[in-house]
RNA sequence: GCGCCUGUAGCUCAGGUGGAUAGAGCAUCGGAUUUCUAAUCCGAUGGCCGGGGGUUCGAGUCCCUCCAGGCGCGCCA
């Protein structure tokens, strides 16, 4: 069976079809939805084609608009207008066609089966083990859920793979402070206190002592060859940073299909270098200095083995293997990667990581086709989360925990919720849900690509273009909908010429557009993109809501016609809402 | 020094592969509730789209250049 498709994608196939008749070759994404003041719903620039034919674009809109035979076709009128042509819907088959669409599918509508027999892995969060959860890795979280969501609603079997950080040096760094420092009741009592306090002290101690470099690095030296020492005590490390990231995930509603620890490819990581050298896209060098951390002299036998990718037209080779012996990052996200390919067999792999990582990934990926791996990795970038005075940083102990926020988001909800007539359990419920709407939301609702100065009141507003107004529009609808027990949308045929008010109309077109966004979101990786439209969706929600009353509608007709628009709003708003992560509730 | 990204209203941001008069939120000011939840709605104020060149019938969008900010540039992840 062929996918139906959307209202509006049906329209402008119709109108390609209808120009085409007429000798007049346009494509689809050539025609224009007309947001503003003009008096049309579709529209066709003609400046291109004019000048290909020599003819001015007024006079073939002109001539277009007359000779186009709309009848039977979805559009009412043609009229020509400063170089476009613009139509108008026949409004009754609008108002039926967007409902039968609806109608279809109401709890999918929006989705397609583009993706059917397609898998796309997505790595997201992958947060540092040891390390704190902390504003920072939420971007990476919560755009890698909207991508897992959005793509999965349009058929892909989508695999979302958490790829816990919970190898390198860094460890060696840990393992050697505890070493030092540490107290068996500190990592009892309060783990990620301690883990945290013990690595920040490394690096302040560091600076001035040359000797605790060496000493990590020859601790992360014996992890990776098995010292017994060393591995039990970073297991235990490793659970305690599960543990806790797991109770921030359930908080989050985030989950993910895989959940593997860098140290999982460790008996791949071997394989990885000896195949890329074999194939001759590594070779072994001299280090061409001491090592910048250390200081010491470089040994006669000592080699790093590198992948040079001048041709690729990077400067900077990857190096798969330190001079000691050990791994590094990408050398693990290449045996990952393997093992990702192996195991689902995805068309492509999203890497949901920042910005700051891009020459990372650009390397990663011109090593990984000269390895003879061609499937496509996408890193889909976003920008660093900055506190006012600069860049966090766990060193310097100097990062805002994703814990303190989402409390602090609940917190706020509650004052607003605290004299509603509700049990506590349900005030505790729907705080908890806008609390963390408005955190996602603020976070999904811009452009991935730019930097964040992190800002309480930014983050956590509950008024305005956040996920509060939007569940709120949501709750109206069901109000509407509990006090209407006897509407029912499955079966509800509109009477030709219901709806009666601009708001009522502007309203459809809105809900007509949603397809396009989730299609736009997937395309662009941007979760964005649902976000606007499903804002605009409530705004025009509320406006209708002003001004069109519904249960005292002055005829039936128009009763069910409205109840109809209320319940696919609201549909359509939860749809989008869980798109992108977040949750509605019936009252607020 | 080289490379990548960003610059739109007082503040925070939207603005399909270039299209009609650049849109929201916050803030400020003024209105709306005996009516489906006011976390709402309506209106007003507020723009040399960082500066300058260029391409085009048409540029916030593409190209060049300068300025400002951010990030990155061989053994961290």
């Amino acid at each position: 069976m062929p996918d139906p498709g959307y209202f509006l994608t049906r329209c402008r196939e119709e109108l390609v079809g209808l120009l085409a008749t007429q000798g007049t070759s346009v494509n689809a994404t050539e025609v224009r939805d007309v947001e503003g003041g003009i008096d049309a719903d579709l529209a066709v620039p003609l400046f291109r084609i004019a000048k290909e034919r020599g003819e001015s674009p007024q006079a073939l809109a002109e001539r277009l608009a007359g000779s186009l035979q709309l009848k039977g076709t979805r559009f009412a009128s043609a009229t020509a207008l400063k170089g476009y042509l613009n139509l108008t819907f026949d409004k009754t088959r609008f108002a039926q066609e967007v409902i039968a669409d609806f109608q279809r599918d109401p709890d999918r509508y929006g989705s397609t089966r583009t993706g059917a027999g397609r898998a796309i892995v997505i790595d997201y969060s992958s947060p540092n083990i040891a390390k704190p959860f902390s504003v920072g890795h939420l971007r990476s979280t919560i755009i890698g859920q909207a991508l897992h969501n959005i793509l999965s609603f349009l058929g892909f079997q989508v695999i979302g793979d958490n790829h816990l950080g919970d190898w390198g040096t860094q460890f060696g760094k840990l393992l050697s402070a505890f070493a030092r420092w540490g107290s068996e009741a500190e990592l009892e009592s309060n783990p990620t206190a301690h883990l945290l306090s013990l690595y920040v002290r490394f690096h302040d101690e560091a600076k001035t002592n040359k000797d605790l470099e060496v000493e990590a690095l020859d601790w992360f030296r014996r992890l990776e060859t098995g010292d017994e020492r060393a591995r039990s005590l970073w297991q235990r490390f490793v659970r305690m940073s599960t543990d806790e990231f797991g109770r921030i995930y359930d908080l989050l509603g985030v989950k993910f299909d895989s959940m593997r620890g860098e140290s999982t490819y460790e008996d791949r990581l071997s394989g990885v270098i000896s195949r890329a050298l074999a194939k001759g896209v590594a070779r072994r060098e001299k280090p061409t200095a001491a090592m910048v951390t250390g200081g010491d002299e470089v040994g006669p036998d000592e080699t790093v083995v590198i992948i040079p990718l001048d041709d690729a037209g990077i400067e900077t080779p990857l190096i798969l293997q330190k001079s000691d012996g050990t791994s590094l990052y990408a050398t693990r996200e290449i045996a990952t990667a393997e093992y990702r390919i192996e195991r689902w067999h995805p068309e492509k792999m999203l890497y949901v990581v920042g910005k700051e990582q891009e020459l990372y990934f650009r390397q990663f990926s011109a090593a990984l086709a000269k390895l003879g791996i061609n499937v496509p990795c996408v890193h889909v970038t976003f920008g660093l989360v900055r506190l006012p005075e600069g860049r966090m940083s766990t060193r310097a102990g100097r990062v805002v925990f994703l814990e303190d926020v989402i409390s602090e988001a609940i917190r706020r909800a509650e004052v607003v919720v605290r004299d509603r007539d509700l049990t506590p359990e349900e005030k505790a419920r729907i705080s908890r849900i806008v609390g963390i709407g408005a955190i996602k939301y603020a976070d999904l609702s811009q452009s991935r690509i730019k930097e964040v100065v992190f800002d309480w009141d930014r983050m956590l507003a509950l008024d305005g273009d956040s996920a509060p107004y939007l569940q709120y529009a949501y709750t109206r609808t069901r109000s509407i909908l509990r006090k209407a027990p006897d509407f029912v949308s499955s079966t509800f045929i509109l009477h030709p010429s219901s709806f009666i008010l601009p708001e009522e109309l502007t309203l459809l077109k809105s809900l007509a557009r949603f397809p396009d966004s989730i299609v736009a979101a997937a395309e662009s990786y941007e979760p964005h993109r649902i976000a606007g439209r499903i804002y605009r969706l409530a705004r025009d929600f509320s406006a209708f809501y002003d001004k069109a009353p519904v249960l005292k509608a002055e005829t039936p007709e128009l009763r069910d016609a409205r109840l109809f628009l209320v319940e696919m709003t609201g549909k359509v708003l939860a749809t989008g809402l869980a798109l992108l992560g977040i949750e509605v509730t019936e009252q607020m």
